[in-house]
DNA sequence: TCTAAAACATGATTTAAAGCATAATTTGGA
DNA sequence: TCCAAATTATGCTTTAAATCATGTTTTAGA
């Protein structure tokens, strides 16, 4: 952990920065109740079923979201990056997880304490309409999504999944190849779809002179293309 | 509309009691900013696109809340029954409707102005805890809802669809008889499937002695292997 | 550096579900 | 009451995507 050099300082005010009409006190508060640790590429965050011990917030690296499907296949649910939180849907409902986090990168991960975080929620009303704000627009992906992903065919599907990760994590200096690096497989349980769907769509694309692969270096050459493909389903 | 003979107090209080932790002064202030009206069955309560003008609550009747999807085919993405509230997602994200609302049956709709409640809220932490509980018990079922619309067959997406129903209406007063009558194209719609694929396979459940099917009235012979056929996909 | 395992790639086959056609039944207005 | 439209039902055909098979490349650990 601490070799790792995790700059606590400030991924705490990059975590504060994240909430609104937070109260010095309360800011005082969280920072007594703020924890820091490093996750290894692969390492699993939390578990599916496990509690929830405070308020996760990713503030280096990459984290996938995924729960376990019907037949072992995996439905990855969120990409993250940092600053953002995670698992916090978990913590308001007062439920366990329902799905798992796992680093996709060398990531650090900060936790608010829950006593303390719900503490302060129940004390500022206007911080609590934030979030509340935050989870409902999140509501409103989750439905999108849940059509998009299950009325659009193969090509439509993967397309969007690109795009969103470009929306995401933005592309690289050349301004095309998106700054993020997954597996076939991963790709392919973004988009709900088996591995080999996903290694022949990219071929497909490619070929099409729509995407240029290199492993996993996905770059977009034709964006008007793509958002034509994933647009028609 | 008062031809129909809406009790609006009653109405009233039964709103209220959904919410937790309501002080008498917000309670009055949600009595003068409180409408009632009548929906006859198949009537549009709003539609994808429109802005919400307030916190609806369907206190008589039942309500499907669906999304058009890709091909013209629509997403059934909830039941609504009463007392509940419906489009409290745009409203709390403050954003347009991203789905519409249709009756089922005949039903009344009441509406707390919009402006008043997030008064009310800024004020309450309490109940703004309250409903974003809510709101984030709901993420976590459009999740799951997510996955096993996309990873299970027809067989179980219907079965999962049926217990569903039971779950939210319940049965008739035989103990057997799902207490909600929808076309076959709406059971299609709410368990992504084409209405031919609805028909046949409440046929299939029928042969199986699962189901006794007479028009729109579904009664569950078989619970158990109901559910078996949900669970496993 | 070598080797085993994992990831990637591509073609062939199977299958679940959509699509299409036709007909019977029910429903809601004129 | 009657008729047109909508809904329900069933069989057949097509198709999108999964599955299976095989081979290549890359990666990570001994």
């Amino acid at each position: 952990m601490a070799q790792h050099n995790i700059d606590v300082q400030n991924s705490f005010e990059g975590v504060c920065s994240l909430f609104h009409n937070l109260q010095s006190g309360e800011k005082e508060l969280i920072r007594r109740n703020f924890t820091c640790s490093f996750y290894r590429k692969g390492e699993i965050i939390y578990k599916e079923g496990d509690k929830p011990s405070g308020l996760v917030c990713l503030t280096k690296g990459k984290v996938k979201i995924f729960k376990e499907g019907v037949g072992g296949r995996d439905q990855i649910m969120r990409m993250a990056k940092p600053i953002g939180f995670i698992g916090y849907r978990a913590l308001f409902a007062d439920e366990n997880y329902i799905a798992s986090a796992q680093a996709l990168e060398d990531s650090v991960i900060c936790v608010i304490d829950r006593t303390v975080l719900l503490e302060i929620l129940k004390m500022n009303a206007e911080l609590t309409l934030h979030i509340l704000r935050s989870v409902a627009t999140e509501l409103g992906f989750s439905n999108n999504r849940t059509v998009t992903l299950t009325q659009k065919h193969i090509r439509g599907r993967l397309a969007e999944s690109l795009i969103f990760l470009r929306d995401t994590y933005g592309f690289e200096d050349d301004g095309q190849t998106i700054k993020v690096y997954l597996s076939r497989e991963d790709l392919a349980n973004l988009s709900n779809m088996t591995t080999s769907n996903a290694i022949r769509t990219l071929s497909a694309f490619s070929e099409e002179g729509v995407l240029e692969l290199d492993g996993r270096r996905i770059k977009v050459l034709d964006v008007h293309k793509l958002e034509r493909i994933s647009d028609l389903g």
